[in-house]
DNA sequence: GATGAATGATTGCCCAAGCAACAATATACA
DNA sequence: TGTATATTGTTGCTTGGGCAATCATTCATC
């Protein structure tokens, strides 16, 4: 499309990001206020409770949440450490360890789940407009594509 | 608009998140690789040159940065070390000091941004189709506006 | 089957950033 | 004028995360 940038579209990009910062900030604040853990932990919490079991591989947990490696396998220390998730070693492959939703962490995403949506609804759905979500998701879409491909 | 979020709504959320993070890094590589220095470094530089005599107080880089004072300390710390901006007092208030860009400082981002607004165009901006460009901003600046407000 | 390459998780080390406490200075107001 | 309050920047401490090296295990090839 446009080989170069004009003026208005990298000032798309600049909101974009302040957006980003903007919104992310007053849903950390809140749901550290509410539940006392952060964003990421929610992460985890609700990439867990959608897979099968409740439970990913280390290796598939970083790339869903865009972490490395390393960084998974501390967070699933302090997690683990909190109670909400442990780690079970898999018996086909002994290099694998799952990591396992528990009944706890279960409860503590029960109770962060409606505040956190309301917190989404609150600091950013709100603002779209009739016709935004269907082009907002094209464009979105677009890029995450374009982008996991090269 | 939106009281209670649609599946829908949340996945836009989901897919802004998954789009910051892989075009964040995406130009984040792309600017260290070619100038062994960060997006964060680049953001300074590019509010210095914008700010009228290409200095502004720690105060308000810390506000255009989104970052903490005492982050914006420490970051002005390293760069000074990297010889790209310096600190210059105030006569007029003593509490404050100024981080002024360098000529070094200013080099290095005439060399870096033909660069990075490339990566921008590539990562970003290519994505766009007609009407994107208004409509993104739009949304965006109603967050903001709502946003900044409380 | 043995051996070299690949893969999964962990560890050591480092860096960047936030919070809270602080020092220096400026402002308000009594 | 003098004292309380606010503001600016810095520092100590902690935290979260990345990279590269490592260990254990599995796979591939011979």
């Amino acid at each position: 499309m446009a080989s170069q940038s004009s003026q208005e579209q990298i000032s798309v990009w600049r909101s974009f990001l302040e957006v980003h910062s903007a919104v992310i900030k007053a849903l950390e604040k809140e749901l550290i206020e509410d539940q006392s853990f952060s964003l990421t932990w929610y992460d985890v919490l609700t990439h867990l409770s959608e897979a099968p079991g409740a439970r990913m591989q280390h290796q598939a947990l970083a790339e869903s949440l865009l972490l490395s490696r390393s960084g998974v396998t501390r967070l699933v220390d302090r997690m683990a450490e909190a109670g909400l998730v442990c780690r079970e070693s898999s018996p086909e492959d002994r290099r694998v360890s799952y990591v396992v939703m528990t009944q706890p962490g279960r409860d503590a995403l029960d109770r962060a789940s409606p505040g956190h949506m309301h917190g989404i609804a609150q600091h950013f759905v709100r603002y779209l407009e009739a016709g935004d979500v269907a082009l907002l998701q094209g464009f979105f879409s677009r890029v995450l594509d374009g982008e996991s491909g090269g």
